[in-house]
DNA sequence: CCGCATCCGAGTGGATACTG
DNA sequence: CAGTATCCACTCGGATGCGG
């Protein structure tokens, strides 16, 4: 990537920002992630994710499929079943996600590897 | 990017935390495109980024110092001025933002734009 | 099983004033 | 100018209990 030219950077941060937003927080990713390792209940999901609690869960689930990252569909019947599974378009995320992932890598390296 | 496997998870959050950690914040992308633009002081970059307050500032740009984005200058005299500038390495984290840009501006119109 | 409501403590961040 | 100190309002998130 070039270098930024000022009027740029303006229309930039919005976007930016709204992804950060969207997967920035301390367990979106995680959650993603257990959604697409094929987890797909309430409790399967916390389980899953250590030291989430049911009160952030259950948010961060309604963020997510406000932004169309997962889908919930309740499943009739006693005991009420839930089944959250992600959508194609989060996989549209796996990109953001390695870039971020390999950064991380390297900084890894410089920062600690000496 | 293609299907992520199930061991290939772990590994991946720790990095892909490291990077949120560092860029994910409100502020530091903002400081970091404000020094790119070209702000060097520290009142100049306050003033530059509405709403952020001496005390955030401060302690955003020690982290981002730590993490070799930017070098910090004191240069002697009175009133004591200091330098901030943006490190070479930091332009590695273009990439990343643009990759947050990209999915972020698709993501507006699929959200919003209908 | 699903997941909201309530209570509550800790940490964050804003405003302001002040030192070097 | 650069940055810290202090005070304080507010949010976040953990624990727990309950209703559907």
């Amino acid at each position: 990537m070039k270098k930024m030219e000022h009027h740029e950077c303006i229309s930039k941060l919005l976007p930016v920002r709204d992804t950060l937003d969207i997967i920035g927080g301390k367990w979106k990713i995680l959650i993603l992630i257990s959604i697409w390792e094929g987890n797909k209940h309430f409790r399967e999901i916390e389980r899953s994710i250590p030291k989430l609690s049911t009160k952030v869960l259950s948010s961060e689930l309604k963020d997510m499929e406000a932004n169309q990252l997962i889908t919930r569909t309740v499943i009739n019947g006693f005991p009420v079943r839930t089944e959250y599974k992600s959508t194609a378009y989060s996989e549209t995320l796996k990109s953001v996600i390695a870039e971020l992932h390999d950064w991380g890598m390297n900084h890894r390296k410089k920062i600690l590897g000496k």
